[in-house]
DNA sequence: GTGAAGGGTCAACACACGTAGAGTGACGTG
DNA sequence: CACGTCACTCTACGTGTGTTGACCCTTCAC
């Protein structure tokens, strides 16, 4: 039985990572009041102090561990006829890698509660991509269109994912793409007058 | 400088709605972890111990102040084809009033991070109205149709009065209800197969 | 007036949390 | 082999919290 030696540096690097991980899964099941740092440790396997080490402050590390990976590449490249198809299609496939979607819900179920995550959800993440659909929109009150356009899709993500509405948090990700489609479409033509 | 004499029961009733105003108010903007007995009772101007004394519990009073008053009436009776105009103008007339407004916007930023509104918003609010709209809609796939439209009236309160997204934070009333009612129609309208 | 009752306050408890600082043992380098 | 470094742990502090029980002081009934 002998045990594979690993160098410091790589140890150091796998305790930090399991840190983030089981941060993640924390903050995105319970939320950031009800994490502690004690929960998010023993979930990890090591000592509370180490926390603190690695990230230096509960707040740090919510940051770390929350975020939104996404490029708008499929967004702003999209044409306006397929830009809802886009859209769906990044937000359904975010939900399938579990490390994403972990990262994706702690920011998400912390939204409208947490300071620096709405501020994150706003700017960075709703802002920026409601900026991109802008563009492609022809009509008038293109900003205020991207803006509907945006809520839709976080109450989509926020209804299935988090709330659990039924049946839409059973559907499969064809169904929803294909009914959702239209609605966003809505937003996409221009408005009648 | 004589002061009015107030029986006992009034002063009682007063109180409790005080700090029922009050818990509204707080819950609303800092949401259930960020809000102590204590700032509670502050704002209402009375004593910690006071709030206990009528509510028995933090979780209690919470439940007494976070709902989502409505009628489904406007819902429930209208013809499919002004079903997307009776779900906006009942969602955008609810935060015209201050008191229903503090009360529904308690409920709603804590439906992601508080267990028991999360249960309330998912059972009482979403998956009742949804019947409701289902049982509107015609063609295949109503009960998910009803989920989607339930989804997107969520995510629109959301982004329009807690996380402030604008420009639809503060586009008219008006404004959001003719870009939205296309949109919801689109759900109302049987899907393409 | 006098006693009872009940709305309201005060001080305090028990607990859980984020965080800090000293200490420990293994790893890497000379 | 010896020493310093680094990842890691143990213990504990200070604070803020929900909640409680004993205590006032006004109001009502007789």
């Amino acid at each position: 039985m002998t045990t594979h030696i690993v160098p410091r540096e790589e140890r150091r690097r796998r305790s930090e990572a399991a840190i983030l991980n089981a941060a993640r899964e924390q903050f995105a099941e319970a939320g950031f009041e009800r994490t502690t740092i004690r929960s998010v440790a023993a979930r990890a396997g090591v000592d509370p102090a180490l926390v603190m080490q690695h990230y230096g402050s509960k707040e740090k590390l919510f940051g770390a561990a929350a975020r939104w990976t996404s490029d708008h590449q499929r967004i702003l490249t999209a044409t306006s006829d397929k830009l809802a198809a886009a859209a769906l299609e990044d937000l359904l496939s975010k939900f399938e890698d579990a490390q994403d979607r972990d990262a994706a819900v702690a920011l998400l179920r912390n939204c409208l509660t947490h300071p620096s995550a709405t501020a994150v959800m706003r700017d960075e993440v709703m802002c920026e991509r409601a900026a991109a659909v802008a563009q492609a929109l022809e009509g008038p009150e293109a900003e205020l269109r991207a803006s509907l356009f945006g809520a839709c899709m976080i109450g989509l993500g926020m209804a299935r994912y988090l709330i659990e509405l039924e049946p839409l948090a059973s559907a499969s990700r064809e169904d929803v793409q294909r009914l959702m489609e239209p609605v966003l479409q809505a937003l996409v033509r221009p408005p009648p007058t």
